[in-house]
DNA sequence: ATAAACCTTATAGTTAACTCCAAGGCAAGA
DNA sequence: TCTTGCCTTGGAGTTAACTATAAGGTTTAT
């Protein structure tokens, strides 16, 4: 599969398919007798789990860390490695979770008593009890 | 509460909170005699919704849009503008939502099956099915 | 009364993550 | 064979969101 059809599969374009791979967030892609890109299906699943985790927020660094170590021999050490990370990255996702459920109950707070407590909020007029001391 | 005060509150740097308000992201703050912010309760509201809404990964552009409907005569117009845009933010962190757990899915299952699946995975050999046709 | 530690604005610089461009090679159809 | 549409690399440009600097005013402690 050349790079414009594996871009379009994951909804990214060719230039981003090459920044990551040069880079280092995905390691180097088979090639073809031209020199062109061929990817295969080890390639797509990086690709794929590379968006994923990106899309989740997770940084561009973070995938580097992690893509190094899975092109690194096997040792029982990289083996830790690359589990510490994986969890590591669990960690991460379930502390965004945490942020959004709380910025949802937030925000449909604020959505429900909208017409009491917003046009308050936003006027100059004072409020009883402050959003902040986590009165949700 | 003076800016610092006020940053180091909330977590942010005094640069950032004056960059907040020059770019409209949260309305302008009171003023002492010596033209210094003097923030109050209703300021400190709005660094807490802009906190939590640009740490759930809202952008500043959605933040500003809200802020300055906020400063607007409350018309019915204006109004039924504030709700749409809580909803459609709303609608915004649900998907993130979707999204995250998606993510946690599949990176939870590259855990548990660690030893055999990802080490295929990371070497050039073939693996049966591809991640990216959706089995987590 | 002077130094330290705040504050102000305006403007320039930084970082992450792309995104685009130039110059040129390869492949398929009219 | 020539045009169209891919592809390549190297390097420059862009965007969002800060972050730092300069030049100067205020407040507080010694």
């Amino acid at each position: 599969m050349n790079i414009k059809e594996a871009a379009t599969k994951f909804d990214l374009t060719a230039d981003t398919l090459r920044y990551y791979e040069r880079i280092g967030v995905m390691p180097p892609v088979t090639r073809n007798q031209s020199g062109y890109r061929d990817y295969q299906v080890r390639d797509l699943n990086w690709i794929y789990l590379v968006k994923k985790l990106r899309d989740a927020g997770l940084t561009i660094e973070s995938l580097i860390e992690f893509a190094t170590l899975a092109q690194m021999d096997r040792t029982q050490d990289v083996q830790a490695a690359q589990k510490t990370i994986l969890n590591d990255q669990l960690e991460v996702i379930d502390q965004k979770i945490q942020e959004l459920n709380d910025t949802r109950k937030l925000l449909s707070f604020k959505i429900d008593t909208y017409d009491e407590h917003l046009a308050l909020f936003a006027d100059g007029k004072t409020m009883p009890d402050p959003l902040w001391k986590e009165n949700l």
